[in-house]
DNA sequence: ATAACGTGGATATCATGCATCCAGAATATA
DNA sequence: TATATTCTGGATGCATGATATCCACGTTAT
C-alpha cells in the first residue's frame, strides 16, 4: 500500500519535463537532474511512450517531449501507465474464485478507498503538482 | 498499492470471529473456515494479540476472543496491527534525505490520498463490515 | 499424566520491484 | 558516407520482502 519507486521516478520525470513542456529532454538529462538510474529510466520512459504520455525522438538531439500540456495530464494517467489499472484488491481473479463470502465483507470498503483515490488522482494534473511543488519547495527539507 | 494477503487474512479472521464475538475460536477453526494456512495464521494472530485486538488463551479449549465489540474495532486498527503506520510514501526516511525538491511536488497529493484512506478506515468498524458483508453475500460470486 | 492448544524462533520458498547490460535501429551532423 | 548520439527492446541479475512451513516449548483443562 505504498507508492512504488518506479511510479515516483515516473512522476518526477514528468514534472521535470513539465517545467519546459516544449523542449525535448534526453534520458541522460532527466536521469542526472532527477537522480534516476539511466538504464532503469529507459524502461520507464518506454511505458510512458507506449501509453501516449510522451513522444520520443531518436538520434542526436533526440529525447522526449510531453504529448499534452501539463494541465491535460492527469496523475491517474501516470499511475495507470506504470502500475496498470488501479485496483486495491485481487479477488475473483486467476484461480481464486472467492468461495468465502465472508471475504466480501471487505470488498465494499476497499472499493470505497479505491474510488476515493481514483477521484483524487483524476482531479490532479501535472500542472497542479507543479504549482503545489513550487509552494512546497520553500519549506525546509 | 494493494491490500496484502496477510491483511486480508487478518480481516477475514476478525470478521469471522465477529460473528460470535463471545465464543473462543481456535486457530484450527479459523484456519479451516477461512481457508488460511494454519502455520501462517499463527503469525498473524500473534500480531493481533500484541496490538490488543484479540485475547488468547492456551491449553485445551483455548483460542482467541475479540477484546472489544465488533463495533469498537476499527479497520484502521487492523491495518496498523498488520502493516504498521499508514504511510503512502517513504521520504526523508532512512538515508533518503530528499534533496530533490521536485520530489515534493508529489507529496501533497499522496498525503491527500493517504488522509482520505485513513478517514475511511477510521470510520469503518468490524460491525460495519459484517453488516455490509451480509448484504453483499446475496450477490453472485 | 496426557492431550490440546498457543508461542516464538528459525528457516524455506517465491514473487517481484529494481536495476544492469548489450546489441541494434534511427537520425542529425559533418 | 562516416560517425556520434540517442532511443529501443530483450535478456538477465539481484535483493528484498511477502508468504509459508517446521518444530521444540510452555501452558492449561480434564
Amino acid at each position: 500500500m505504498q507508492v512504488s519507486k518506479t511510479l515516483d521516478y515516473a512522476v518526477r520525470s514528468l514534472t521535470y519535463m513539465g517545467n519546459d513542456p516544449v523542449l525535448r529532454h534526453s534520458m541522460k538529462e532527466i536521469s542526472e537532474h532527477q537522480n534516476i538510474p539511466l538504464s532503469y529510466l529507459a524502461k520507464i520512459m518506454r511505458r510512458l511512450v507506449k501509453k501516449g504520455l510522451v513522444r520520443s525522438m531518436v538520434g542526436p538531439d533526440g529525447g522526449y517531449v510531453l504529448r499534452k500540456t501539463p494541465g491535460e495530464i492527469k496523475l491517474r494517467d501516470v499511475y495507470e501507465a506504470i502500475e496498470g489499472e488501479i485496483r486495491m484488491v485481487d479477488c475473483m481473479d486467476k484461480d481464486n474464485i472467492c468461495v468465502l463470502y465472508d471475504n466480501c465483507a471487505q470488498l465494499p470498503v476497499w472499493d470505497k478507498v479505491q474510488m476515493s483515490m481514483i477521484k483524487i488522482l483524476d482531479d490532479t494534473t501535472l500542472q497542479d503538482m507543479l504549482n503545489e511543488g513550487a509552494s512546497m519547495s520553500t519549506r525546509p527539507n
